[in-house]
DNA sequence: CGCACCGTTGATTAAACTCAACCTATGTGG
DNA sequence: CCACATAGGTTGAGTTTAATCAACGGTGCG
């Protein structure tokens, strides 16, 4: 196949950042790079809906994508994003169930896909990988239910408070100290679950407390003790 | 040590009911009744607290245990229960973390333990015992996903139907159609994400509505229907 | 008996959602 | 190039939901 682009190879990007392979031998990760496909994905593409059947997992080279469920009417559940070194869709691989959410690339991605023969192939032969993969599971669980327990127990301004350091710690700040996502409001209501209102309102008062700074979708954080005292977070 | 009881054996545990350890081969499952123990632990009793190492995973052969965070105030969050042939603890053992949840036993229950070693030892030499762990922390992370998009996007009352119809598929019900777990209206609470009162008055309001039945902490079921229905689950 | 825990009910309050209007930027087709 | 459509952002007003506070009854136990 002609592509228009240098296609990662696992090699590298195992170097490179410590990804779910690096237990995987020199002669399976060859494996890996001569089997896998690997795409470009524009933003606003979706990868995968709900309730599809995938053949197989999904690893994020470049860009971020959000993974989201759709709950009442439409209302989406931003369940939590994807980037570089990130493995999607193995929830869904391994129990042979159709995916429970939705992925949409939000900057635009090198996705790399990894069938679900491919990945039993190495599961099988390569308990550690497993154990690895195991890992990664055990941590996203974890997450989840720290999740479950904020949601059900904080208020939308607390939630609010926690997000964005959290969003500071997983996406980093540019030169200007601005937070390298590029959300809505839209987006940001459906992470901490509120209406999007409520999020202007709580950011509007943020800014005029002068714990943030705003320029659109951007912002900077000049305040993170008093953002996580706010957050009630020990 | 003598024991004042018979204690499980995991061949028997493993025929009876499907647990984890059904790809294990013959010898690693005698090694397993070998090197685990076991203990009758009463209602009441604290297995492990938020915060505590611990060094390895524990199997329920009997009862029913309540897995809690404590979120704002002390309030605790239930994220789930376990209940024979469930494994807990895997995730702090996993990635060499703290315990995230507590563990309070709400039935007597019989519990095995495995520490950490065996569990990897096993892990390692049977990668289909890996895939089968990871199989098991992949459903609860499903179930993850869907618990933090119904606290976030669903009202009290419509949670407080689907779990209703959840705990009875879970545990099911006796001989008067009753579901067989015993809960407190306050432990209700702590599993939507509610307030005890809310919960109180809902109950009351199911009940005159002719859902549900109710006596003391005893619920039946009578309109499974109707109250799939105000559940909002499709 | 008196204490502790649970369950219940009523009244009040507060948080957050909904609805509606309007503004801005951006892009598109005539 | 302008008119218009679209999407996102903002603000205000009103409403709803559910939390909080308070009082009280029942039950079991030391």
């Amino acid at each position: 196949m002609n592509k228009f682009f240098d296609e990662p190879i696992c090699k590298d990007c195992n170097l490179e950042i410590k990804t779910i392979f690096k237990k995987l031998l020199p002669e399976q990760i060859d494996f890996l790079t001569q089997n896998k496909t690997c795409n470009i994905i524009k933003k606003g593409t979706v990868l995968y809906q709900e309730g599809n059947r995938i053949s197989g997992i999904y690893c994020i080279n470049k860009g971020i994508l959000k993974i989201y469920k759709t709950g009442i009417e439409g209302k989406e559940q931003i369940i939590k994003f994807a980037k570089k070194g990130d493995v999607i869709g193995y929830r869904s691989v391994i129990i042979s169930e159709p995916a429970c959410t939705s992925v949409k690339v939000i900057e635009d991605a090198i996705v790399c896909f990894i069938s679900s023969q491919e990945l039993y192939h190495l599961l099988k032969e390569n308990s550690e990988f497993g154990i690895e993969m195991l890992e990664i599971a055990c941590k996203e669980l974890g997450e989840a239910n720290n999740y479950i327990t904020d949601i059900a127990q904080k208020s939308v301004k607390e939630r609010l408070a926690e997000i964005l350091l959290h969003l500071k710690d997983e996406f980093g700040v540019n030169n200007d100290d601005i937070i390298n996502i590029n959300l809505t409001r839209e987006e940001i209501a459906n992470l901490i679950g509120t209406a999007t209102e409520s999020v202007i309102r709580l950011l509007s008062e943020f800014k005029a407390a002068g714990i943030i700074e705003l320029q659109g979708r951007k912002i900077k954080i000049k305040d993170a003790v008093k953002l996580k005292k706010m957050s009630n977070v020990f």
